[in-house]
DNA sequence: TGTACATCAGTGAACGCGCGTTCACTGATGTAC
DNA sequence: TGTACATCAGTGAACGCGCGTTCACTGATGTAC
């Protein structure tokens, strides 16, 4: 019944070799995130069910991280990298500026989608409660350099001629508006699946439309 | 050290008399809405942190309620109550459809901003985890009230003239759009208050606008 | 009017649970002589 | 080549904590006779 004792490898695990004992540190994160991506809670990553869930006993965690908030920290940054790639690498694939945006658009509503236990640790404020993160400090947060992309990506559109009409609105204040609308959605599906959702890809196009970020 | 011993009222708390047992519940939702509104999250709404709070012991709180569950559904209950009253009671201010609906959207984020606790335990996706309220089975969700009369309210504005260039987009899409909206901004600034956030005023008019929802 | 009794609004102690973290340890492997 | 030793990658047991829930109880208050 104890969730911890579900073990996750049939095998029980054989100890590192002498040399190799950081091997467990990225195994530990592996396990961390995959727990994130089932329960979708940072509280429900527990120090006992990724131990548990690397095939170790829980102790031995704190030879490669202080506490459980700085693994948490750990698997966080590890998430943020890969969400970062994903969009970039979409966004590359587009031929021209509004293209460009949209595709990034859609990876992210596709990463959501994908993983929408990590997006919730990423993104939503549930995230960070007492028991979360907690403040990255003076340090960049490790989202920051998405969000400055999306705002390049909209001021190329700007640059290509959007919004014709001469408005006073920058990039900056229309990367707001484009990402509070996508997390909106996202965050309100995943809470309220009950509802009728009309499908992304045509709310996605209105809204770049609405915007007058469309080509 | 441990929050369930910090004492809320320093007069110890009588018994009710004989025949108003019931006067109990309300005391214990009212303790439990105070929880949650400066802990924002339902996990930390513990049945021993609320009949500290009510001046009780723990037993007594399964004298009204089966389970934790049910007195977090009643408390989730009594806010969307409130909610839905304070949109309904600013709506009602207006005198055209146009500015009604902008009337009903800033109480929206009035509520968020006064009761961001209430709100996160309301609306983010973190708030239905495995230990949240779960499904509400086949009775309606408490807060489909508000969203029918968010769509009806858009309607209004298309009756009375928005969206003059023929669009395809029905009252339903555009609420999807608006509230989306709104519950994204909202969740990002209480998950990432770091940033430099516009004004929300100046987005609401922006945004309304982009909408072709402003008169 | 007095008293036995029923009811009501709770209390006190206990249960088993999972949690983060600590501490002393173990046993395999490599190295020095 | 053989052996004592140091190092490394963990383990096992324990700590005190807060949790939801249960159970038998208590003591004040109203009611029947």
């Amino acid at each position: 019944m104890s969730p911890e004792r579900i073990a996750v490898s049939a095998t029980p695990r054989r100890r590192n070799q002498r040399g190799q004992g950081a091997r467990l540190r990225d195994e530990l994160i592996e396990a961390a995130s995959a727990l994130l991506a089932e329960r979708g809670d940072p509280d429900q990553m527990s120090i006992r069910a990724v131990a548990s869930a690397a095939g170790v006993t829980p102790p031995s965690i704190y030879l490669h991280f202080a506490d459980r908030k700085s693994l948490l920290r750990a698997v966080v940054e590890e998430r943020f990298r890969d969400f970062a790639q994903r969009l970039s690498a979409a966004e590359a694939a587009g031929n021209e500026p509004f293209d460009a945006l949209r595709r990034r658009c859609r990876a992210y509503f596709r990463f959501a989608k994908e993983h929408p236990g990590h997006y919730r640790v990423l993104f939503s404020a549930g995230a960070l409660g007492p028991k979360g993160i907690g403040t990255y400090g003076r340090t960049e947060h490790p989202g920051a350099g998405s969000f400055r992309a999306l705002v390049e990506a909209v001021q190329r559109c700007l640059d290509a001629g959007a919004r014709d009409v001469a408005e006073d609105r920058d990039c900056y204040f229309l990367a707001i508006q484009l990402w509070a609308w996508m997390h909106g959605l996202i965050d309100l599906r995943i809470g309220k699946p009950e509802m009728r959702w009309p499908a992304v890809e045509t709310l996605l196009d209105a809204t770049l439309s609405d915007l007058g970020l469309s080509g």
